[in-house]
DNA sequence: TTATAACGTTACCAAAGGGTAACATACACT
DNA sequence: AGTGTATGTTACCCTTTGGTAACGTTATAA
């Protein structure tokens, strides 16, 4: 009992670490850039020294790599729970809009969004980016199931998707939970936008 | 007489080199990224050594910088070019975007456009934000002059301004004009997207 | 209590890469 | 032709930084 006890509040506690290197890494990576960060400016944010940052890290890329894992079970959970209502594609498509902005403002996933397949390990790069093709398939889907049911215009769904990712990708450059724009306007006005466009009919 | 001519032709000749290397450095920052391409890579592209480039460059950075004035030179062109026809917000939006997408093919309009703001010399960065900025504002510039004329929806301007931008530039990051999707078919999805969104009415 | 594994530190290395000094050559202009 | 300036080169420096080796220290399990 106390044996499986210590095991797993040491395990926590490695876990939790590790979570805190990521999403302190992830933020500096923002702010200033993946090159621009060292490894010991991060070892700093956790109060401890480079060499330490190796016992949860392969190596630096490995952070880029760990929070990808991290970035996509979130996005993918969302995708779950927004793809399994019944509802039109129209109504997945805009429930998976909302959540994805939702998730805009989490660090980890920011970083993701800006470094995926950017890794110099090239099997990393290839699988960042086909994992980032599996996430546009999933979309993409979403608005099939649209254009079959007729709540969605016919269209070109591969192009339609990347749009709509990178659109909502482009949200992580510029979004500050702390600034001016709610997210709440942000995300009515790119359904709004999505939904019926710029233009008076 | 010559002598205006010989200088002329050197100055051209200085002009072209310049410009050479913006192309070369601005697609290799594109493929490989700025951190991983060396000013030795750089050089190789144009069969000389590093020193030269410093003949025709302060320093990296200021590759980024005058890929950035050459860059908006265009855009800003292009928008002039559009913003003076007689023509409804909407149309002109629609030219505007239309011309935008035009620009995506450019490596050094494309290096601009993933690099912006992202210059270690603070105020290069910020200056380069603030010229971004105003990009910014002329396409708002363009959506009030819809929405006044009632071409375009009312909406805000400001948030619309940036989310149309942050589409169009994330072309940037997948479009390969060699590849599948042909520039007219990309531009009508987008100009379908902007002008009437996804929704079957 | 003690052995062992987890966790962390100090000190160091090797490579990369931006930048420069000093020197060589080609070319424009008198 | 000859002189200065534009254009290049070789050789070098120096800082940054990712990564590691070797050495404590704490805490867990027997």
């Amino acid at each position: 009992m106390q044996v499986v006890q210590k095991n797993i509040t040491r395990e926590e506690k490695r876990k939790q670490k590790l979570d805190v290197i990521l999403r302190n890494a992830a933020k500096a990576f923002m702010d200033q850039g993946y090159y621009r960060t060292s490894l010991d400016d991060i070892a700093k944010m956790q109060n401890v020294t480079k060499p330490t940052l190796y016992y949860y890290i392969e190596n630096k890329e490995d952070i880029l790599i760990k929070c990808e894992e991290q970035a996509l079970l979130r996005i993918n959970t969302m995708i779950d729970s927004v793809i399994n209502a019944q509802k039109s594609g129209f109504e997945i498509l805009y429930d998976f809009i909302k959540g994805y902005i939702g998730l805009m403002t989490d660090d980890v996933i920011r970083c993701h969004v800006r470094h995926r397949g950017q890794m110099e390990n090239e099997q990393a790069a290839s699988n960042s980016i086909k994992n980032h093709k599996e996430l546009e398939y999933r979309v993409r889907e979403i608005i099939r199931i649209g254009i079959k049911d007729k709540s969605i215009r016919n269209c070109n769904s591969t192009i339609l998707a990347i749009l709509l990712f990178d659109s909502l990708n482009g949200i992580t450059g510029w979004y500050k939970s702390d600034g001016q724009v709610k997210e709440d306007e942000l995300t009515e006005e790119v359904l709004a936008l999505v939904s019926g466009g710029v233009r008076v009919v």
